[in-house]
Order: structure tokens, then sequence, then C-alpha cells
DNA sequence: GCCAACGTTGGC
DNA sequence: GCCAACGTTGGC
């Protein structure tokens, strides 16, 4: 199995928002960029990813869901109506790919990106490094396993 | 609201 | 294929 980390800005789709779905599935819509469309291809069912919560006043990771559906076309680029409509995709060549995911926990607390830069061990995790902006991103297992740890202190 | 960092676009 | 201009991300 693999690890992921995803982020979502709350306001428009929160962790909380996936607990309440009654599918167990959401479509995890709107990624138009092709590293993260590359990883969300990677993904199997079953992979693990971190729920990350961006643009808020407390960033941080939240949870964790799973991946419920391996990569399909993305609906919304087709839609001329949608925010996230690209005129160059088609049906018949579509750019842009997603998965489904299903809610599985909730952490007690936030482990937030505040709490992620004190940790040395993850000095070199992907999301802290300078610059990042990707929205879907591999964790590799160790780190995992330290933001586990950090999510079940008190 | 600011701005650093980065990806994408398009002219040449 | 270079690179300037532009748009977006996302912390602060």
């Amino acid at each position: 199995m693999n690890y992921w980390l995803m982020k979502s800005e709350p306001r428009c789709f929160s962790l909380e928002d996936l607990k309440s779905r009654r599918a167990r599935s959401e479509p995890w819509d709107g990624v138009r960029n092709y590293q993260a469309r590359n990883f969300m291809r990677a993904m199997r069912l079953g992979d693990k990813t971190f729920f990350y919560h961006s643009s808020c006043r407390v960033p941080g990771i939240v949870g964790v869901a799973e991946v419920t559906r391996t990569a399909y076309p993305d609906p919304t680029q087709f839609d001329p109506n949608d925010e996230h409509y690209d005129p160059k995709s088609s049906p018949d060549a579509p750019r842009w790919d997603l998965v489904d995911v299903g809610f599985v926990a909730a952490f007690a607390k936030t482990v937030t990106l505040q709490r992620l830069r004190e940790i040395p061990e993850l000095a070199e995790f992907p999301l802290l490094r300078k610059g990042n902006r990707l929205s879907v991103m591999p964790v590799a297992k160790a780190y995992w396993k330290r933001i586990m740890e950090l999510a079940g202190d008190d």
C-alpha cells in the first residue's frame, strides 16, 4: 500500500464534508496540475491519504481518507459551466483524471503545519519544502508513521 | 491583502 | 527551444 497527501480548502470541501457523505466515494475533482494528476494515476485501491486543510486559519493535516476508486477522467473538465472546465480537453482525449476517496478517520487534534515544521525528521517531507504547491503528493512510509504518532499525541 | 514561488502559455 | 508575462497557490 502507498501513502499520499491531498490538499483541500475546507471552505470548498472539508474532511467533515467527506465524513458526512452518504456515498462512501467522493470524486476528487478539479485537479489541474500534471504532476498531481500523475500521482493520482499511480494510486491503488485502498491506498491511504492524509487530508490536508489549506488556505484556512490553521493549515494542517486533519485526518485520513482512502482511495475507493482508481483514476478515471474528471467529468468537470468537459463542463463549460464548471469552474474547472478545460476547453482543450475532450471526452476523446481527456487531459485530467481523478480518483474517488472515502472517509477513514478524523484526528482528535489537527496536526498543524506549524507543528510539522518543528519535527526534525520531517525536514525533507515534500509538503514542508519551500515553494511546494502540489495539491497531491506521495508520503514516504516513515513520514506517514511519524505523522500518525503526532496525531496520537495530545 | 501581500507576495514568494512555481507552472503554463505563447511570441519569437 | 527560450524566456517574459501571466495566473495560481497558499502561508502569513
